[in-house]
DNA sequence: CACTTGACTTATT
DNA sequence: TAATAAGCCAAGT
């Protein structure tokens, strides 16, 4: 198993957290959990974290999008096309690789969540 | 140790 | 509005 620094693995945990509060029917951008957990953490960490993430079932992977709302980590389901079927399972529209109304579905925790 | 790569984003031209 | 550059930061080579 790949190892990684202590403080990585917590960040981890950090941006799993974040994705396990996205509502049903709702996505996020990579760039908006980074700005919410902060502290120096870039988009590109967000999205490696989650390609750590595919042995966690209980992460919804599926919802975080970059910020067009396109499918960008589509290839690193267990098949290319697990991604937009389970956002459609959900009632959300995908066409050409993005997100329908991504814009009115966004949800963005540092704004959502209010603190 | 230097250079490339990547589930990204913002700024500049 | 579209193409490019720059910033980002850990991992891989």
């Amino acid at each position: 198993m790949t190892r990684y620094s202590d403080s990585t693995y917590h960040f981890f945990d950090q941006v799993y957290d974040v994705v396990r509060l996205i509502p049903e029917g709702r996505v996020t951008s990579y760039g908006a959990v980074a700005r919410y957990l902060g502290s120096g953490r870039s988009a590109r960490m967000v999205g490696w974290a989650m390609n750590a993430c595919t042995s966690k079932p209980d992460v919804p992977a599926h919802r975080v999008v970059n910020r067009n709302g396109m499918l960008t980590g589509k290839m690193h389901f267990t098949t290319p096309f697990a991604m937009q079927e389970r956002l459609e399972a959900e009632g959300i529209q995908v066409r050409e690789d993005v997100v329908v109304e991504f814009k009115r579905l966004l949800w963005d925790p540092s704004r959502e969540l209010e603190l």
